[in-house]
DNA sequence: TATGAATGAGGGTTCATTCAT
DNA sequence: CATGAATGAACCCTCATTCAT
């Protein structure tokens, strides 16, 4: 009975424990309020992860994981799609997991407070997750850039492509309060991944030559 | 000699107040370092500032007082300037503004702690500082697009100009891990910054009818 | 026009301080409120009374000064009343001071802290004002008792009276509580005052030899 | 070890709290003295009982709870007894609890404080105390006035008896400077009790008819 | 294994008072 | 004479952590 409740506790933690820190911060989350909604007592955030950082490092790993669950490598493609359908459905892609809300918002909420102050696990959130990412993106950018692209202008434009996704996860606050009418509903986001794709797909239309 | 060092508690409150606020956010921050770094005495703050909030909501005001000081709304353009030369010149100065280190980054990392936690003094700030920059950046895009431009298109497009560039201060943490090479000197910024305006002037072009 | 405005602000002092201390106590009250409300400068209790235990001690004179002014010696009584006469009155001027508000009110709530923590101006408010008052309360009960009462008697016998007095003014809490319906209007109060020289009057009636 | 400690904490604590509190009332109190007296850790108030003001709520009833066991409803009188001698003994009674010493007087100086100052744990101990004895003293009195004795001359007259004993309660610095002589000892009490008693006997006398 | 009472450091704030002006 | 900025002690409270059970 009891090393059954020991793993639930383990995961009760976990699940509250994100989503306390997704919604304060690693600062403001207390474990008191971790372990109420966790139903644990106040006493085993120390006996399960050492202290308050141990949970948050397994916080990062474990919301991660939930992530990459939920949205593998493969988008949901047909095995011969082009390279502007491979975009289209990576910016589309992009986009719903930023305008998510609940327990799938939690990563996102996390990567933006590692972004304000890393911590020691954002490398191997970085290597585990974002590296992946941005060789995906890469490849795609560098087809549609065509052969005579050089490496150096690939990751600017990739980065150019991923920046305007991103956007409207880290300047909501701003955005929110500058076009208050907006709601990022889904035919507003249809609207905004087909806009970020023309977009892009203009500017990486290959230079014609002289 | 009091007179002076009356005025000088406030301004070093405030400096001081900043630099904190800046390096550990509103919570992480404690007053006492503040007072410290301030040479004043515990108190002063809340004989100052009301309480710790009022301090922050000053603190806000001067970095955006000092940032604008610096960065001006002319931006060193010629009267007659072309818009494809107003686009290059407030792509580089916002990217200039991004990068700076010392004092004048203090503005950016508040704006970027009011991005994951807003607080109420972002409402003033959004009007103060955000709003006519978006209304500059619109007026820009809005006459490359030409006049068959919707405003819809407008906003959007304008938002892809700007996330170009806050994407490499969002993003830091993430880009000097995944290009740990890359050292945003000025030939760096001044790659970047022909990059962006390029990425954008080859969207923004009118499509030609038909 | 300083010298003038001196003294006002002395005066200005007094008054404000009397209100506060009454209102809340001394230790509750701060010197900020008093000199708010006196229109002062926060550091004029400390220049013109040395501290706020100075100030107090001022207030306490000043309220007893109030107080007897409106309440001189004489209750205007005829020279040739009875002494059942003069007891009524005693009985009804008294309570008329208890359920006084307002400025005059003052005066009772800073005796009634007293009882709870007597400071040193107690004894200097006993000798002016209660002892006389004890006095001729035991002179009313003398007559009444006849000669054959003790001192004593007499002593303890003027408490009696006092007490049923004052019982409104130290019990008003309770009272309130209790009987939630009561309010000490001026037709209550004659009532009150009847009653209690009717109790004390039956009370106070000379025994029958044998 | 443990457990016993544990309950030790709590109880330690509402002693010693009940001692400062009645010595310095609420405000004046500070929980650094109160934990320092109770040989307890400085946060062990807020563990406890939430906050000062919860600690001084318990201390109340705890206070309440001490005295009622000491001075149970039943004051130690025959089931027989005369109306006349359950006046008495009640007077005698509430008198000896009055002039109490040590841990037992502390019920009775937090009470005169909520004169003072009622806080929101007045209206419970009005309730749970001082509306029985209210009840029981009306009781008597009704007895005492006879059939004829409206309802509002029966709670005149019975305020009238208890202001009598308080009296000696709220007034006694006052009494001890005027009669400086006067010691309260179980003589004095006992003659204090007396003299109330007859003064109230004779003053309750039903009033022959015509 | 899991508990929860107890800890002590440190948080922001309020206060009466002082002192150079 | 009067000011008000500056002081530092003391306030209550919250926190993550520990340890005996």
């Amino acid at each position: 009975m009891k090393s059954v409740d020991q793993s639930n506790t383990r995961q009760q933690l976990l699940e509250a424990a994100a989503e306390v820190f997704a919604e304060r911060g690693f600062d403001a989350a207390t474990v008191r309020e971790i372990c109420d909604k966790a139903g644990t007592n106040i006493a085993s955030v120390n006996y399960h992860f050492r202290d308050k950082e141990g949970l948050y490092a397994e916080v990062l790993k474990y919301a991660l994981h939930r992530a990459n669950v939920k949205y593998p490598a493969a988008l949901g493609l047909k095995p011969r799609a082009t390279v502007e359908e491979r975009l289209r459905a990576f910016i589309r892609s992009f986009l719903l997991r930023i305008f998510e809300e609940g327990p799938q918002a939690w990563h996102g909420k996390l990567m933006l407070r590692e972004m304000v102050k890393p911590t020691a696990a954002l490398d191997a959130l970085v290597e585990a997750e974002i590296r992946p990412m941005a060789g995906q993106v890469q490849s795609i950018v560098r087809e549609l850039l065509g052969a005579r692209a050089t490496p150096a202008q690939v990751r600017l434009s990739a980065m150019s492509v991923v920046s305007q996704i991103l956007f409207y996860h880290h300047c909501r606050p701003v955005i929110t309060r500058i076009f208050p009418d907006l709601k990022f509903d889904a035919r507003e986001i249809d609207r905004l991944s087909e806009h970020i794709a023309e977009f892009s797909l203009a500017a990486l239309k290959p230079k014609r030559k002289g």
